[in-house]
DNA sequence: CAAAACTGTATTACAAAAAATACATGTAGC
DNA sequence: GCTACATGTATTTTTTGTAATACAGTTTTG
C-alpha cells in the first residue's frame, strides 16, 4: 500500500483528512465492512467541504482502503487487524523487539561528534561532547523505528560507524565496559517531521510512538540518550498485567516476558 | 496559551507545519535560545513556500513561543522543558495517574447501551450488548484524557451515569463484585480525530498517545474495553528499569512504582 | 410497486490559500 | 563598509478548497 496517495495533494486539508482517516481504519475503529458516515456527515465533522471528503476518499478508495457503492455508502475494505507489525513487550525489559537479531536490520543515516543538545545535556548532566548517530530500523526490509543516540565522547570513541550500522548500541556500551546500572525511560506521542517523516517511509503529519531513554552506569554517570521514534502501524507495545495479592494489598503486577535477549528496538 | 493560533488558517498546511514545529519546540528538540533554521531552510525542509513558513512563524511568535529578530534570526523563547503535565508509572500498574483522586475530575460526554464495534466483541469475546460511556478526565481544570469503555451490559447494570461521571471504572466493577484477574494493554500513538480533538482542546491532527486495555475476570471473560488517548503535552508514561543479576543472567526489570492506589487514567 | 429519503457521482463558477518572485531592511562578521 | 544571510514586505500567478446544482443508484416505506 502506497504510503502516500497517489492523488492526495500533499500536505493539504484534503490529505490531512486523507490521514485521519487512514489511521482510523488501520486502526481498527472501524471494523471491516463497517459503514462510514455519509459524505456530508463527514464534511460537517472534518469542518471542510464535501469535495475535499471526496477526494480524500478517492484516495482511500484507490488504497482500497474502503469500498464505495453508490446509495448504499461506503465501507471499510481492508481486514481491519491487518496488525502484521512488530510487537514489544515493555513490562520486562526494554521495549526490546520479540524476534530481534536476523530479521532487523539498521541504517545509519548521520554519524558525528557534537556538542549535546540541551535536552541530552540536561539528561546525561554534562556538557562535554558526545558521539551522535541517527538510525533507522527495519524488518523485512521496511523501516519502523528511527532512532537518535548521544553517547559521551569518552565512551563512544570504541565505536565505529560500521559498528553502530550493525550492533545494537547496548552491546557496543558493553563492549567498552560501561557498567550498566539502570535506565530512565518515557513515553508519549509525537507528529513526524519532514526529516523523519522520509525515513519512515510516511506522510509529514503521521503520529509516531515517542520514546526517550536515559541510561546510567554504576557511577550515577549517563552513558547513552536515546530518543527513539517508532511507525505505530508497524510497532507495538504490549503487556499483560496480573492482579495479586489479597484483599487489602491487591495490586497490579505487570507479567514479566518470556527471555531476557537484550537488544535495542 | 491557545491551542489554536489565532491567525492560523484552520487545517491547511500554514497549520500543519505550526502544529510541527510547536510540537518540537516544546518537546524540547530545540532548547531554549536555540536558533531555529532560517525561514528559507525550513521552508525547503517542509517542501512549502516561504510565505507558509512564515505564517506558520508568526502563529508560534503569537504563541510567545519563539522571538524573531530580522536579519539575526528566530530563537526559540520559551523555557524548553515545560513539563508541567502529569506523569504516570507504568512499570508498575495501570497506567495511573501518581497524584489521583482530588485534583483530577471527569466528564460524561456519551452514555449508553449498544451492540459492541468489531474491535471491542473480538477483545471481549461476545456479541452481546456492552454499556458504551466517552469521558474526559480533567486536572485542574484542563483536560488530558480520553476515555472509552465498553462493558458487558450484565456488568454494567448496576453503574449510573453519575458514577460514570464521579467514580473510576475500575471501582465500579469491583463493586459490581466482578473478580479481576488480569488486564493485557496496548500502546500507540494516533491523530486527533475532529471529535476527541474538541473533547481535549486542541487542533484536529495533533498526536496523541493511545492506550487500549483489556479487562479480564477469574473466568477469563472480558469485562472492560477500555480506548483511551492521552495528550502527549500533559501526560507522560514513566518507567525506571534496573539492570540485575549476574553476567549471564543480567536483564532488566522494571522498578515498581510506590503506592498501590489504583486508579484509572 | 412507487414514492421518499437516503447514498455516491459529476460539473460548474467562485473564493481562499499557497507559491513564486522581487525587493527592502536589519544584523553580524570580516 | 562590504558581504552574507537573516527577516520583513509587496505583488502576481497558480493551486487548492468551497459552494451550488443537477443527476444517478439503493434502500426503505407506505
Amino acid at each position: 500500500m502506497a504510503q502516500i496517495a497517489g492523488q492526495t495533494p500533499e500536505g493539504g486539508k484534503t490529505q490531512r483528512v486523507y490521514l485521519l482517516l487512514r489511521d482510523e481504519i488501520l486502526r481498527g475503529d472501524l471494523a471491516t465492512g463497517a459503514a462510514l458516515p455519509g459524505e456530508l456527515r463527514l464534511a460537517e465533522a472534518h469542518g471542510v467541504s464535501r469535495v475535499t471528503i471526496r477526494r480524500a476518499l478517492d484516495a482511500l478508495a484507490a488504497d482500497g482502503l474502503i469500498e464505495r457503492r453508490a446509495g448504499s455508502g461506503t465501507t471499510v475494505a481492508q481486514p481491519a487487524v491487518s496488525q502484521t507489525g512488530i510487537a514489544a513487550d515493555f513490562a520486562s525489559l526494554m521495549p526490546q523487539l520479540v524476534r530481534m537479531g536476523q530479521e532487523t536490520t539498521a541504517r545509519l543515516l548521520s554519524f558525528g561528534y557534537v556538542a549535546p543538545p540541551a535536552g541530552v545535556a540536561q539528561a546525561l548532566r554534562s556538557e562535554a561532547r558526545v558521539q551522535r548517530a541517527v538510525r533507522v530500523r527495519l524488518i523485512e526490509g521496511v523501516p519502523f523505528s528511527h532512532l537518535t543516540t548521544h553517547v559521551p565522547e569518552a565512551i563512544a570513541q570504541d565505536f565505529s560507524e560500521s559498528d553502530l550500522a550493525t550492533l545494537p548500541l547496548f552491546r557496543l556500551l558493553e563492549r567498552s565496559g560501561v557498567k550498566v546500572d539502570r535506565a530512565e525511560q518515557s513515553l508519549s506521542a509525537t507528529l513526524a517531521t519532514p526529516e523523519v517523516a522520509e525515513a519512515l517511509d510516511l506522510a509529514p503529519g503521521s503520529a509516531l510512538i515517542s520514546l526517550t531513554r536515559v541510561v546510567y552506569d554504576v557511577n550515577d554517570q549517563g552513558v547513552e540518550h536515546l530518543a527513539a521514534l517508532y511507525r505505530p502501524d508497524r510497532f507495538r507495545l504490549e503487556m499483560v498485567l496480573n492482579r495479586v495479592g489479597d484483599s487489602d494489598t491487591r495490586h497490579w503486577e505487570p507479567v514479566l516476558g518470556p527471555g531476557a535477549a537484550v537488544a535495542n528496538g
